[in-house]
DNA sequence: TACAATAATAGTAATCATTACTAGATTTTA
DNA sequence: TAAAATCTAGTAATGATTACTATTATTGTA
C-alpha cells in the first residue's frame, strides 16, 4: 500500500471520532480541509482499510455501512429516536463463541451484536 | 389490510422455508406459480408484514434484507463459504437486555446477533 | 346482486448507497 | 531522475429497494 495524503486524513478523521460515521459523513467532514477529495476515494479507502483490519465496518445499524476506528471486540446500540450509536462492552456476551460451538458445532469467527432501543437522553425526554 | 392472493402466497412461501430468503428469492420462487407477480409487490408486502410483526426482517447478513417466518427471538449464523444461514437459539445470550441496561442504562428493545464463520459441512471439507 | 369506496396489483421509473472505470497525478524504486 | 506501480478526481454504472400510476380486486352496504 502506497502512501497518500487522502488516506492519512481519512484515518485521522476516524481516529478520535466516536460517532461511527458513514462514508458520506467522513466525506463531508474531510471536504472542509480537502475541498477536492472525491467521494469514491473515501469509499475505496474505508473499504480497503476494513479489509485489512485497520478499521472495522458495521452493518445492520441502518441501511448504510458505518466505520469504527476501534477494532477491539465490542458491540453497538443504536437509539431509535436520535439515531446515535453507542459502544457496548463485549462483557455482555462474553462466551458467545464457545457457547454457540458447544450448542451447534458452528465455528464462530466473527460476532456482531446490534441493539436497538432508547438511549438515556431519549428516555428522559419521553 | 385487505386480502390478496399475492400476499397469501408470499406468506405461504416463507412459512416452512428455513432458508431465510431475500425478497428476490421469494419472487423467483413465486413466479413458478404466479408468473405475472411483480417484484414490487413482493417487496411491498414483505416490508409491511415485517412492520406489523407478522414476519421478521434480517439485516447485516450480507448486503440484502432477508426474511424469516419465525418471529420468536433467536439469532443467526451465516457461513462465509456456502452463505447458508442457520438459526441459533437465544439461550446463547439469554440475559443480554438486563445486562446492557445494568451496565449502561441503555434500554434495549430489540437485539440482533449475527455470527459469521464456518458451518459444520464446510469445516469438514476444509 | 350491484355499487361505490378502499386498497392492492403489475409494470415501470426513480432513488440511494456503493462500486467500477479512466485519464492524469503521486509515490516509490532502482 | 525515469520507469513502474499505485493513487486520485470525476463521472458512469450497478444493484437493491422504493415510488408512481393506471388498472384490477376486495369489501361493506343498499
Amino acid at each position: 500500500m502506497k502512501y497518500s495524503k487522502q488516506r492519512e486524513m481519512i484515518i485521522r478523521t476516524l481516529d478520535g471520532n466516536t460517532s461511527h460515521p458513514t462514508a458520506d459523513a467522513v466525506y463531508e467532514e474531510l471536504r472542509k480541509e480537502l475541498p477536492n477529495i472525491s467521494l469514491g476515494t473515501v469509499y475505496r479507502n474505508l473499504k480497503q482499510l476494513a479489509e485489512q483490519g485497520e478499521i472495522r465496518s458495521l452493518n445492520g445499524l441502518d441501511g448504510k455501512t458505518h466505520y469504527d476506528y476501534n477494532v477491539e471486540q465490542h458491540y453497538h446500540f443504536i437509539c431509535r429516536k436520535c439515531n446515535k450509536v453507542y459502544d457496548v462492552s463485549k462483557t455482555v456476551a462474553q462466551n458467545i463463541k464457545t457457547e454457540v460451538f458447544g450448542q451447534t458445532g458452528l465455528e464462530v469467527e466473527d460476532c456482531d451484536i446490534i441493539l436497538k432501543g432508547l438511549c438515556r437522553n431519549c428516555q428522559k425526554q419521553q
